[in-house]
DNA sequence: ATTTAAAATTAGACCAGTCGTCTAGAGAAG
DNA sequence: CTTCTCTAGACGACTGGTCTAATTTTAAAT
């Protein structure tokens, strides 16, 4: 069984396409333009993938499992607080949507809206993708209440729910007016609803 | 002069292709299903918008116009606090975006990711919308703070624009979870922002 | 009232590009 | 030497946005 070199092409495809349809969305992307990116032949294209959908289905999945593999390593820095921690978080996450570039963009932000009117398959792996994020951010707010290093406005998973989608739509709207402004303002909302100041 | 009909078909068109469009995204939707919902031949569409980009634009511009005038009268309601006209305006949000159709919801969260990164000129227009709302979103604000009847967390435009960010955020989610915890969470939150509690 | 010039509107051709299929064969494994 | 995975890319059926040329409508002038 070749299953290294398997996976090793189709990982390829899926690392190729990452940052094409990060700046420019799923629809507006076709296969042809990822294909010839990674030098793969169309035909090996539907060998790992059933279709376009299954393949942004598997791009989802990827990228989360990635996400939540950095997320972990963010907040579980030693030698600092939880609320060191999780402010360590957001400041990364500003760093990256504030950068011109949108390649290395936050997927859910970019094709939630794009996405979850058109595939459900999609759709659905959007949903338990940001809900494992919001869950690993309520662990910390609750360590944060325990270490007394900050206090939530109210139980942990709701906070760590409105936090994260306040950063959505800081990030939606930095897309829109293409400097750090947005980001900063949730950046300041965020120390203030965590008792940080 | 037959201005008034020429506007007519224009605006038909821009009628026609909203729902279609807030429900499907810009680019997964095609002339072709505008122009044959809306029953005007295709030919006639390059004599009223000079490319699909520049109909893009003017979508969200009449959008927006239609929007602002709303917000407004939600806002300048008569014989209700500053706090009690904004907390109806979020819940009117709430229960537009909660709302299983796409069709009816905002067009900013919509086509926000999907088409800044393409259109520098729908981009722009989507920049000057949101200013506009969260402009007159900063009013309001003041307004409660004249009146007493809400504590912002700082200063006015900052909360207006956090707060904005944050209900941005909260549709983009309830996209992909389906149902209206999201925006229940920015609702209390939101409160919560505002010292309304 | 009839003709004519001009403008508004439409029909449909156009080609590049879409996703997905399919047949053929290359390459590796047992 | 057979079997199976994977590659190759032409192909089909269709849709995309765009544009030019023709048609219809309008207004003006005789």
């Amino acid at each position: 069984m070749k299953l290294s070199a398997t996976s090793n092409v189709r990982q390829h495809i899926l690392d190729t396409a990452k940052p094409i349809i990060s700046s420019k969305g799923f629809v507006a992307v076709g296969l042809n333009e990822i294909l010839q990116t990674a030098g793969v032949p169309k035909g090996s294209f539907y060998h790992y993938f059933k279709s376009k959908e299954a393949f942004g289905e598997a791009l989802l999945e990827t990228y989360f499992a990635d996400y939540l593999l950095q997320l972990e390593t963010v907040l579980t820095q030693p030698g600092a607080s939880a609320a060191q921690r999780l402010m360590r978080y957001w400041q990364y996450w500003l760093d990256i949507e504030a950068d011109c570039d949108p390649k290395g963009k936050c997927l859910a932000v970019k094709l939630a809206a794009e996405v979850s009117d058109l595939s459900e398959g999609m759709r659905k792996v959007l949903e338990q993708g940001t809900g494992a994020i919001i869950a690993r951010l309520a662990q910390t707010l609750e360590q944060g209440v325990a270490d007394d290093s900050l206090r939530p406005w109210t139980e942990s998973s709701e906070a760590a729910t409105s936090l994260y989608q306040l950063w959505m739509g800081a990030s939606l709207r930095a897309k829109i007016t293409r400097d750090r402004k947005p980001l900063e303002s949730a950046l300041l909302a965020t120390k203030r609803m965590l008792g940080l100041d």
